[in-house]
DNA sequence: TGGAATTACCGTATGGCATACGGGAATGTA
DNA sequence: TACATTCCCGTATGCCATACGGTAATTCCA
């Protein structure tokens, strides 16, 4: 798969799409000139809406547009290209999950609070199966990226992990809820996209086993898939994986953060 | 960006071209017909050599074609559609790693035999940087994947984990090494393919933090700015979550690991 | 020696894509 | 009513994957 390319274009530009409905109180019509038919907001919910549906990859400009019943290129007049949109649709439904912000309620301890996260970015991925397949590389600095680092940045903030550690730390979970979550959306677009079950996949592909597979060559696979280690669906095994690594890696930075704790606050 | 898809077409097909240099002794000319003029290695150095110089979005049929001297149709004699030459280039480069087999000689410890794993796939989306582009659900079971999970099970089985656990923690292991190796690589990658520099990247947002960025909205992320423990550099920052993020998910690993060991081997 | 069979090469055509360009339509103000 | 402003969108360009079918090279066999 070819990856869509984010943060292109000008930048200026790109920003205040971005940051389109914020400070000063939403995009205001200009006093002259023909009134708009469609608007930034309704194509980046079409496009999403299409994604959704069809994948990514059925998201083309004419497809938006017809949805919106409008022409091919009045979007252009709207949004300066298709990956500009790619970016304002990222930043919207990392918004859906709403983590609470400063001042709001928020549960009790930062493990808890990641886990939050985690279960909001698991719905995430559910409601878009597309999303996974966007590089976040330099990525649209909109309110809803700044909304997931913030709480990050202030759950493990509060872990008490030495302030050097935390925006590893938040980079390293959120990389480890991202791989957990797409990998199980990703599981369940397959299905979907190209109509075929996981277990029928795998089922057109049992001559592997017996033809390319050599138990000699793999011998720990061997012996794992012999004591009934290895699962089959595709869902459950990534889910498996993801709860396991995060659980992991929270007693890892929990381990950490009290040593850092015992060591630095000193007759604590 | 819009993802490739991987592991789609006929399966033994696409299962005997993956396996082509394995048991058999590799593909024989039939008797009959036209010399060929190229052929599957040809065609998969060829697409890897073009994606490595112009990214994954420039790797098409025709330009791979070009770089043979061939036709564009020629390849589809060899190669029954571009979704499957990219999981053939997958397998290709993940089996570059050249990680040491059953029988091989290895690091001593499961815990230096994953960080050789890092270390290696560090390299290796360093050297491919289009890599974490292609998605892996329903991947090239070829000879390339197969080592891998060889030789992370066999790794994480030596650590003690119970083996209802070895599947999941291989799983989170290579998400962690994947997320760490492919986002430094896409950091470069971002850099070669636009021109830009990361540093001048965020120089032209620099009206973001003047314009958009709320400190009051986002405290947590203001006082760690303020504290100096926000990164500039993406690479860098890449690297450091992902290093940090792999030590603590072994870390969480090794002591569910001694802890099953204690729990588990009564009287010991 | 000359088909016939087999295999590979590839020109052309189709339909999809992003998007540059520029004309035309709708709306406001003077 | 004239004009500026803003938006809509038809057309054209160039790139893409790939289906189809013709053609070239090679070997086998009569």
């Amino acid at each position: 798969m070819a990856a869509e390319r984010s943060g292109a274009g000008d930048p200026r530009r790109t920003l205040d799409l971005l940051w389109r409905a914020g400070s000063g109180g939403g995009p205001r019509r200009p006093a002259r000139g023909r009134r708009p038919r469609i608007s930034v907001d309704r194509i980046v919910v079409a496009a999403v809406t299409v994604a959704d549906r069809d994948g990514i990859g059925a998201m083309s400009m004419e497809r938006v547009a017809e949805a919106l019943g409008a022409g091919t290129m009045s979007l252009y007049t709207h949004v300066p290209g298709k990956a500009e949109l790619i970016d304002l649709m990222v930043d919207a439904v990392l918004a859906e999950r709403d983590l609470p912000g400063a001042g709001q309620a928020r549960p009790d301890g930062w493990r808890a609070r990641i886990e939050l996260y985690a279960a909001r970015t698991g719905d995430l991925h559910r409601r878009h199966p597309w999303l996974h397949q966007v590089s976040l590389v330099r990525p649209p600095l909109g309110p809803g990226l700044l909304a997931q680092e913030e709480y990050l940045i202030a759950a493990l903030t509060d872990s008490g992990l030495p302030p050097d550690d935390v925006a590893a730390a938040a980079g390293a979970v959120a990389a480890a809820v991202d791989a957990a979550a797409s990998s199980a959306a990703a599981a369940d677009r397959a299905e979907h996209e190209t109509g075929q079950s996981d277990a029928s996949w795998w089922a057109a592909r049992s001559s592997f086993w017996e033809r390319d597979f050599d138990d000699e060559r793999y011998p720990a696979i061997a012996a794992l898939w012999r004591a009934g280690g290895l699962g089959r669906d595709a869902r459950e095994v990534a889910t498996r994986a993801g709860t396991f690594g995060l659980a992991r890696l929270l007693d890892g930075i929990e381990a950490r953060a009290t040593a850092a704790g015992a060591g630095g606050v000193r007759g604590g």
